[in-house]
DNA sequence: CAGGATCCGTGGTGATACTG
DNA sequence: CAGTATCACCACGGATCCTG
C-alpha cells in the first residue's frame, strides 16, 4: 500500500458525497473552491499565515498582482472572515492584514497544496511538453 | 501553541518563497493552482480517485457539468499526467479514464482541501451574510 | 457512447487615472 | 499610503448541433 492509499484511507472523504446531490450544498461548496483557486486568494493566505502585514508589503511580496486586484482579493477574503483588517489613524496611512483562526485552519491544507505544487511542477512541465509535442 | 499554528511549524513552507522572486516559478506555480482552482477539475481528481470511470459515469456524478466541460476539464488533466484514458475499440465506443500516481498524489492535500470547505462552509456562509448587511 | 465545432454571455483580471 | 473609479479584454463556461 503506498503511501498516499494509507493517508487517503484515514479520512476516506468521498468526494461524490461533498458537492453532489444536494444543489444547495454543491453551490455553497463550489463557491468556496472558486475563492480559494482564484488568482491571488491561496497565496495571500499563505504569506498572512507567517504574521500580519500591511497593504503595500503584499504588494511587493506578490509578484505581478496590481492594486486593484490586491484590494478586492483581500475585501473578498475579509467577507468571509479569513483575514481582518485594521486601519491605523495615522498620516500617511497604514492598514494591517492578519490572518483570523479560520485562515490559520485554512492555511494548513493550503500549503499542502503549495508544497504539492512547488514539489510536482517540474513533472508537470515534462508532461505537458510531452503532451503537446504528440500533438504534432 | 494552536494546533495550528504545531502543524504548520513541522513543514514550514514560506509561500513568498514558493512564489515570489523568481517569475518563472511563479507562473508555473499558479498555473498548478489555477487547474486545480477551476470549476471542476479538483472534484474530478477526487471521483478518479476512488477507481476507474467512464464517461458517462463521470458526467452523471458530477451534477451541473456539460460535456463539453467534461471533456475539457479531462483533456487538461490528461495533458498535466494527472489522469490517463484508455479507448475500447468497441461499439459502441467505451472511454476509461483512471487517476495516475502523480494524480493519487495531488488527491490527498485536494480532499483535504475539499474537506476544510465542507466542515466550514456553515461559518463562511454566515461570516459573508453578517458582511453583507453590515454594508448596509 | 463519447466526443468535436461553433456561438455567445458573463465575470474575473489588468491598465490607467484619480483621491483622502 | 492605501485605496476607488472606469474602461477594456478575453478566458471560462454553458447551450446547441453535429459525427465516428
Amino acid at each position: 500500500m503506498t503511501v498516499e492509499n494509507r493517508m487517503a484511507s484515514i479520512h476516506e472523504p468521498r468526494m461524490h458525497q461533498m458537492c453532489g446531490h444536494d444543489p444547495a450544498e454543491a453551490e455553497a461548496f463550489r463557491s468556496i473552491l472558486s475563492r480559494i483557486g482564484d488568482k491571488w486568494s491561496l497565496m495571500l493566505v499563505g504569506m498572512l499565515h507567517e504574521g500580519p502585514l500591511r497593504f503595500t508589503e503584499l504588494k511587493q511580496m506578490t509578484p505581478g498582482i496590481s492594486g486593484r486586484m490586491l484590494t478586492h482579493t483581500l475585501r473578498q477574503l475579509e467577507r468571509d472572515g479569513l483575514v481582518e483588517r485594521e486601519v491605523f489613524a495615522e498620516i500617511p496611512p497604514r492598514v494591517e492584514y492578519r490572518s483570523t483562526p479560520l485562515g490559520k485552519s485554512l492555511a494548513v491544507p493550503a500549503l499542502a497544496i503549495a508544497e504539492w505544487a512547488s514539489a510536482h511542477q517540474g513533472e508537470i512541465s515534462a508532461n505537458r511538453e510531452r503532451y503537446d509535442e504528440a500533438a504534432d
